[in-house]
DNA sequence: CTTATTTTTTACCAAATGTTAAAAAAATTC
DNA sequence: GAATTTTTTTAACATTTGGTAAAAAATAAG
């Protein structure tokens, strides 16, 4: 049972057969269809979510135009942090793009769990550094390198979600406009 | 004694006397002139720092470019992270800007520290928290800002910096090359 | 204070990306 | 499966930013 969750979680710490099972009661399955929400705009996002199965986006509206600012790999932790650190409402709105299978847990319930299992505590920190130093790199990716090394980069790192995830979310999430990566695809295409 | 760092901490967790004292045999006091590295590349980042005075810069050396990835404010804590975490070699240099006085505390007592109060894993985890939902809005920025906003937009959130630090830097720090921030802000002095 | 070095600015042209509009392709709905 | 809607592509032109080179300004060194 939550084989996924628990791979990613030893990557991090060792946690005890007890330690593990205190979270189990905090875990629920929730199932989303394809463009369906997990957090709305102005709402409070009260929990985090493993993504089982699926895709999700975070995204904002921009003066009407939907900025697409993550695209969750298989797999990880997704939840719309500014939301949900401070339990104030979102301006983020967290999308599924394919049906999505997710484990939710909701925060005042894991913070119960920071406060009575230490090693809890020390996996959610570690777990925010190792998503803190991705969103690192890809600031030295914003500053050093241009859209067609950006878009050859993610093709490298997660070739799966292009299978998955429509062209413009993508285009957004590189900071271009979907034409501009329609442009750059085809200049790809042919030798370079 | 230690006030920044006291205020700083207290915005994330109420410390007991204890838990305070607890940290104070860890702090060493490092003072750096101008231009001296906090952290070399190549060197293992085996400790974190608050900013008690003066700037600092993160950088790394792209094609013999050196790109500035992070300008510290005030009163904050730096460290080269993906160092830091994994203790392994870093890619990423950190320098003094001006003369800076750092409260210096190695991870091994950190970790240290961690496990032996919650409290302060507690803040560990919410100061990276809160940095982290700091980058992600700069990612939104990268986003949907073309240049100039974000050079108006950091003139306003970060004013004292343009005090000290020289523009090379804050224009590799917007992802744009030194020339280009000269024109921007001869633009942005003539109206518009 | 003078000289050398570094940083910032300016200018010109090239390359990358945006904007607007429309066509083509793909996906969805009935 | 035909019609509708959405997504992707294409095109022409505008704007932003980069690259190269050199001048001007500021800073550091002797």
């Amino acid at each position: 049972m939550y084989e996924e969750l628990k791979q990613f979680v030893s990557q991090f710490a060792n946690l005890s057969q007890d330690e593990w099972e205190a979270v189990k009661p905090f875990i629920e399955i929730r199932n989303l269809k394809k463009n369906e929400y997990f957090v709305r705009e102005g709402e409070i996002a009260r929990y985090i979510s493993f993504t089982q199965k699926g895709y999700l986006r975070v995204l904002y509206n921009h003066d009407g135009n939907e900025i697409t600012r993550d695209i969750s790999p298989l797999h990880t932790f997704v939840t719309a942090l500014p939301s949900y650190v401070s339990q104030t409402p979102s301006f983020e709105i967290i999308q599924a793009i394919t049906d999505c299978e997710l484990l939710v847990i909701y925060h005042d319930n894991l913070e119960f769990l920071y406060d009575r299992y230490s090693n809890w505590q020390r996996v959610g920190r570690r777990v925010i550094e190792e998503m803190f130093v991705q969103t690192q790199s890809r600031i030295y990716a914003f500053i050093t390198q241009p859209a067609e090394v950006r878009y050859k980069e993610m093709m490298k790192q997660f070739p799966d979600i292009f299978q998955h995830v429509p062209l413009q979310y993508i285009a957004s999430y590189l900071g271009i406009t979907s034409q501009s990566l329609s442009r750059l695809r085809r200049s790809v295409q042919f030798g370079e």
